[in-house]
DNA sequence: CGTTCAGTACGACTCCAATCGTACTGGATG
DNA sequence: CATCCAGTACGATTGGAGTCGTACTGAACG
């Protein structure tokens, strides 16, 4: 059985999500290849151990790339399934579908937390 | 709890394994990113529930693609750890290192076991 | 309404993976 | 030893992903 990670209390009038794959159409291929790189481990583990907020926007993240590089690694997670993003103003703020992927793929968000980047 | 594939005996005298990262060297990342492709996750997959011998030459799948191509899938895995290559005279046979998945990566193997490709 | 700022769009570049044809290797077999 | 054959090695090609600079957009805020 999944550890139910902690979600945190929907807010009430949220902002749409921006396009992205529905439950049936999440496709392991797909998502395994968007956790392939540790940039995108790092985003998706920190996003399940470490959430205060019930999304975050990228500079939550503290991660030292350019703009437009993270950008690009937002959207591929989003594309395949892994978060869902809502714009907020300015802001684009990510969660994990925790639900849609425990559902699909049980166990898999377990090893992305245990997950450790290499020193 | 992973599920127990069931392994079968393993034959005496044995070829020693082609090279491969050791237990503690397996890094999710890599795996992900060898089990992005629906062709080899129907490697893996077919060897986890349709072996009916301790390990397989790459024949034994009935894959249609041209032999380099199956040569760099093949390495593709042995190299990220997923499978074990041994060369029997001028045959390679692969299995499934699912002793070695099961300790680091728990439930990995059950969801490329339940995996289907899209039709 | 002008400024600020999060994030995007676009494009350039680089690099690697996938694909596959062809030639080769080296056990197996007679 | 000659042949056969599984699979490799090598190299060419292609497409896609990662990286990032620069210009842009559009909401927020005074």
């Amino acid at each position: 059985m999944p550890a139910a990670f902690k979600t945190l209390p929907e807010p009430p009038d949220l902002p749409e999500p921006l396009p992205e794959p529905s439950v049936a159409d999440l496709r392991l291929e797909e998502v395994m290849g968007a956790l392939s790189s540790s940039l995108r481990l790092t985003i998706v583990r920190k996003l399940l151990l470490e959430s205060e907020e019930f999304d975050h926007s990228c500079h939550w993240f503290g991660l030292d790339r350019p703009k437009s590089s993270l950008t690009h690694h937002f959207k591929a997670l989003r594309e395949a399934g892994v978060t869902r993003q809502r714009q907020y103003g300015l802001e684009r703020r990510s969660q994990v579908r925790v639900d849609d992927l425990n559902a699909r793929f049980p166990g898999l968000l377990d090893l992305v937390a245990a997950w450790t980047p290499q020193p």
